[in-house]
This record gives structure tokens, C-alpha cells and sequence, in this order.
RNA sequence: GGCGCUAUCGUCUAGGGGUUAGGACGGAAGAUUCUCAAUCUUCAAACCCGGGUUCGAUUCCCGGUAGCGCUACCA
């Protein structure tokens, strides 16, 4: 890594540079979820190095099957990948080696204190529960004598105490870390049936794995000095951490789908109609930065921008709206924008691609010629994937929906004159060719002849034909639309104005 | 309660001992086009508070306040 180039993304494979997203999948995945995997994704492609999906799946109380589907239908959405795969439950016999380890160095110690107990009088007036009284002073007599006896038991790390001894590690994004180890609590390893706690496993599983840097949320910098304790007991070097700020909702608190629904899940964006590549965007620009003012980003130049020191401190707002009515105003407005340029810089073949199968799936028989057609007319006038329905459903349709004949009547003029509109309009496009410059000219002319402004001319063509006033230009619609079609409109609408 | 982290426009952020505190989204106004959108121009909008240090602090230090995190045999 010493060699590798500063400026562009290594090619050379770095083997020691190992990084892990590591869900607990006791939920959906959820945007802050999504963000750390990216990063990490983003530090391992940056520098060569390896990424690894690891499942931490010890709680097996909460863990469920449809969180695990759930995490992967929505990494696959991302389409980012990973190198290798992990899940902590078929690794239960290296979390006990650990820990074992650990217990014969006389670090940890056997808690027969009952599960579940202390809370209470835990927090009372004297201050923080520590450890449970006794316990930690059992002779190895004693404690040996009520094991062997069937007795459950946790263990726990037995924290230096009294001794000012203080645990520290240098993050990459909040710098020095220093912490009396007389503020850190006797924490468990083991619980009594056996399994690994969090801190356990995921510690063995990091150093087992040769994880070089362990980037997650903040909400895990104060656990990293517990996790320091267990790399040192266990005889390894801690590996580099970096702690991200968290993603909160509008109102501060931390994204949870119970109190702010399905827009914290990853999943809701992949169905609203973002792209990946947007979303993957967006969610890069909550927390980091690349202090150059970029915002529109391609996956490409997001790998090659990234780096740690480009992440900040302060938890980021993802600024959705709560109670939601219509996307528009469901999404953080710097989300949807974003996703408006990417679907704006998407090659017209690729982004039509995209929208055939959203058009297709709401029942609308659209040949692939025909959606390549449509697609330039409405891909600026689209946030979402799915604005395709409202924004081009004239061409899908073979029956317009009903409108109000007055749309019909053009600027500062009235039924007559929309009517007289439309009976040219139908007389010339008869004899026109459906080409731009063809539609263009004779449109205009008959404008000129009848005396009226060329939108007031155009108005009510394109509300027969499209049904409504705001649509795309009209020239390129009438194109695609076709000469028969465009003439039973502008009959229809006739037939209206009488 | 204890321990810790954080604090720049509404939101995401840049910056940093002396700046007209920059950009973006969103908002407002205007230009432009056959409507809408896109595009372009302009405008409004911020350094949490109090003490230090200093010739000078939004920036450094301390305190306060607020928010968040951890304080489980959850992760």
C-alpha cells in the first residue's frame, strides 16, 4: 500500500487491507446500514483491498430468516458485492476458543449471578454498575466447584480496576481515544447458555479474519474500548477503526422504522424508483465529503475520491418528511435531485432499459422501440424511475382518460377558437408527414392563416392528444404518438367542444 | 445518574486567527422555450451561549447549554 498511488484507486491487490460490513440481521436493512457498507465497499475498492459480508447473527432470540433476506435484497439493489461471506453462528466454536483463551489468562471471570438480575439495583444512586458484587473475587476453588456442578454461569472480562490504567485507540475519524478503565463496566463474553456475546464474536471474528479496519457507526465508539480490551486479551494488535456519525431522522433520533416508516428501509427508495447509483450518491454525501464541492458523483469517481479523512463528525440529517403523501415530498429533496441527474446522464438506451419493465409492470404494453422513443421526451421532466407512468402514460394508453373540455381552450381565447384550432389541426395533419420539421411548419402556418399565436395554436392540440397541458414538447410528441392515433384524439376532442 | 462524542444557512456541507464565511438542495424572483420540465441569472438564508488566549476569534482553550451514543448474559 506503500507504493500505491495517491491520487487514483490502486489496482494492485492490497491482501492486507481487509475490511467487513457486519449486519445483525434483526431487521430490514436500513439506510444507515446501506451507508456503512458503502463506505466500507468504497475503502476496500479505493485500496485494492478485500471486502467481506459477515452476518452477526449470535442473538438468536431476535435474529429472523426475513431480516437476512431482507439485508440481502437490498445489498443486491446496490449491486456493489463483496469478496467473501461470513456468518457468525458457524463460527460459535472459534467465539469459545476465544474466550477460553482469555479466561485461562486469568482476564475473565465466571458470573453466576442470574441473568437479567441487576438492572435495578444496578443504577441506583451509588452510580454505574461495574461488575456484580462478589462475583469477580470467587476462588478459582469455588468458581471451578459451582461449574462443575451445573451452575450457569456468564463470563466476563475482568476490567483492570484501581490501577489508572487507561484503555486508548486512535480513530481515524474522531482521533485520539482515551478512557479510564475504571469507567469501563466487567462486560460479558459468554452468556450462560454458551453463546458469544456481540463483543466477543465480533472481535474474534475480526481478528480471525484479519479485518485491517473496522469501519462503523458511532454508535459503536465507546464499545471500542471494550473491544480494544478483548483484541489485547486474546493477544492481537486492534485493527484501525473509523467511526461514522449517524444518520438521524428529522426530529434527531436515530432512523427506526416504527416511528418513521418504510423511508428508512432500503428497499422503499429501490420501489419509489431511485437508482442505485444515486441513492449511492446521496447516502455518500451524508457524513463525507470531498471538499471540493462535487455533488453529482458516478460510482467511479466516489472510489476515487473516497477516504477517511473526508468523513465528518456531526450526525447527518436524512431530511424526509414524516407523515408522506406523495414521493415528491416523502424524500429528502437533495435525494430526488440527485436521482433526476443521474437519470439525466444516463445514456437514453440504458435509462429506457430501466424504464420498460416499471411500464410494463403496471400493465402497459410498450415495445422496446417504442420506449426508446418516449424516453428522451420525458427524461428531463422525471425525478423517479416511476414518474414514467404519470409523465408519459398518454403514449401507453390506447383511450386517453377524461378531461375537462376546457383545457381545451388555449390562452386568452375561448371555445371557438379552440375549436377552430382543431378542425385546422385535423385537416393539416392529415397531409402532414409526422416528422419534426414537417409538424413544425405546417403547424405554424395554419397559426398564421387562422391568426392566432402559435401556442394558442399548439394548446389545445396537445390537450387532445395528451389529455392535459403540461406535457413534453409537442412536435416530438405528435411524432411518436403517429398520425392515426393523433387524429382520433383531435376528433375526439372536437366531438368534446360540441 | 455515570462515561463519551458532536455543534457553520431549513437540510447536506466547504473553510479557517484578519474572508463580502464558499458550494449544493430546497425557497423566492427573473430570463428562455409551444405548455411543463431542463437550462441560465439574481435574491433571501448560518458560524449555539459565556468566558479566556490574542492586536484580532466563527476558527484555539475552558465552562455552559443542547443533541446524540454507550451504560444488557441486544447488536
Amino acid at each position: 500500500m506503500s507504493t500505491s498511488n495517491a491520487t487514483s484507486p490502486s489496482s494492485a491487490p492490497n491482501p492486507q487491507l481487509r475490511v467487513r460490513f457486519a449486519p445483525s440481521p434483526t431487521g430490514f436493512l436500513h439506510v444507515g446500514s446501506a451507508r456503512t457498507f458503502i463506505f466500507n465497499w468504497l475503502y476496500a475498492r479505493r485500496n485494492a483491498g478485500t471486502m467481506i459480508l459477515r452476518l452477526d447473527d449470535t442473538d438468536v432470540e431476535r435474529n429472523t430468516e426475513a431480516s437476512v433476506n431482507s439485508i440481502f435484497e437490498g445489498l443486491k439493489w446496490l449491486g456493489l458485492g463483496w469478496d467473501e461471506e461470513y456468518r457468525q453462528s458457524e463460527r460459535l466454536d472459534l467465539h469459545r476458543k476465544t474466550a477460553l483463551a482469555i479466561f485461562e489468562k486469568g482476564l475473565a471471570y465466571r458470573d453466576f449471578t442470574p441473568a437479567h438480575v441487576g438492572d435495578t439495583e444496578r443504577s441506583g444512586a451509588a452510580g454505574t454498575w461495574l461488575f456484580n458484587p462478589g462475583m469477580r473475587d470467587l476462588s478459582k476453588e469455588e468458581s471451578d466447584r459451582r461449574a462443575a456442578a451445573g451452575e450457569p454461569f456468564a463470563l466476563r472480562f475482568r476490567v483492570p480496576r484501581g490501577s489508572g490504567a487507561m484503555v486508548r485507540f486512535n480513530d481515524a475519524v474522531y482521533g485520539e481515544q482515551v478512557k479510564a478503565s475504571d469507567d469501563i463496566e466487567d462486560f460479558a463474553l459468554l452468556r450462560s447458555d454458551e453463546m458469544p456475546t456481540y463483543h466477543l464474536a465480533s472481535c474474534a471474528d475480526d481478528a480471525d479474519l484479519r479485518i485491517s479496519h473496522i469501519i462503523r457507526g458511532q454508535d459503536h465508539l465507546s464499545n471500542t474500548y471494550k473491544h480494544v480490551l478483548i483484541f489485547e486479551a486474546a493477544g492481537y494488535t486492534p485493527p484501525q477503526f473509523a467511526h461514522l456519525p449517524l444518520l438521524v431522522a428529522p426530529d434527531g433520533t436515530k432512523l427506526s422504522k416504527r416511528r418513521h416508516g418504510p423511508v428508512v428501509s432500503v428497499t422503499t427508495y429501490r420501489d419509489a424508483g431511485f437508482l442505485p447509483e444515486a441513492f449511492i450518491n446521496f447516502l455518500c454525501l451524508l457524513g463525507w465529503s470531498p471538499k471540493n464541492d462535487r455533488e453529482q458523483m458516478s460510482l467511479a469517481e466516489l472510489t476515487e475520491a473516497f477516504s477517511l479523512e473526508g468523513i465528518n463528525r456531526a450526525n447527518a440529517v436524512v431530511n424526509f418528511k414524516e407523515p408522506a403523501a406523495t414521493p415528491e415530498e416523502t424524500f429528502d429533496s437533495k435525494a430526488l435531485w440527485l436521482n433526476a441527474e443521474h437519470i439525466r446522464s444516463l445514456p437514453v438506451d440504458q435509462l429506457s432499459a430501466r424504464l420498460l419493465p416499471i411500464v410494463r409492470e403496471a400493465g402497459f404494453d410498450v415495445s422496446e422501440e417504442k420506449m426508446l422513443r418516449i424516453t428522451p421526451l420525458i427524461r428531463e421532466r422525471i425525478k423517479l424511475l416511476s414518474d414514467v407512468l404519470t409523465a408519459a402514460d398518454f403514449f401507453f394508453v390506447e383511450q386517453l382518460p377524461p378531461y375537462e373540455s376546457a383545457e381545451l381552450i388555449p390562452q386568452k381565447g375561448d371555445a371557438a377558437m379552440a375549436e377552430k384550432v382543431l378542425a385546422r389541426a385535423r385537416e393539416v395533419l392529415a397531409k402532414t408527414d409526422f416528422t419534426h420539421d414537417a409538424l413544425d411548419q405546417s403547424l405554424r402556418a395554419s397559426a398564421q392563416e387562422l391568426g392566432v399565436k402559435a401556442g394558442q395554436m399548439f394548446q389545445p392540440i396537445r390537450v387532445a392528444v395528451c389529455g392535459r397541458k403540461n406535457a413534453p414538447p409537442l412536435f416530438e410528441t405528435l411524432e411518436v404518438l403517429g398520425k392515426e392515433t393523433v387524429l382520433t384524439r383531435v376528433e375526439q376532442a372536437l366531438e368534446k367542444l360540441r
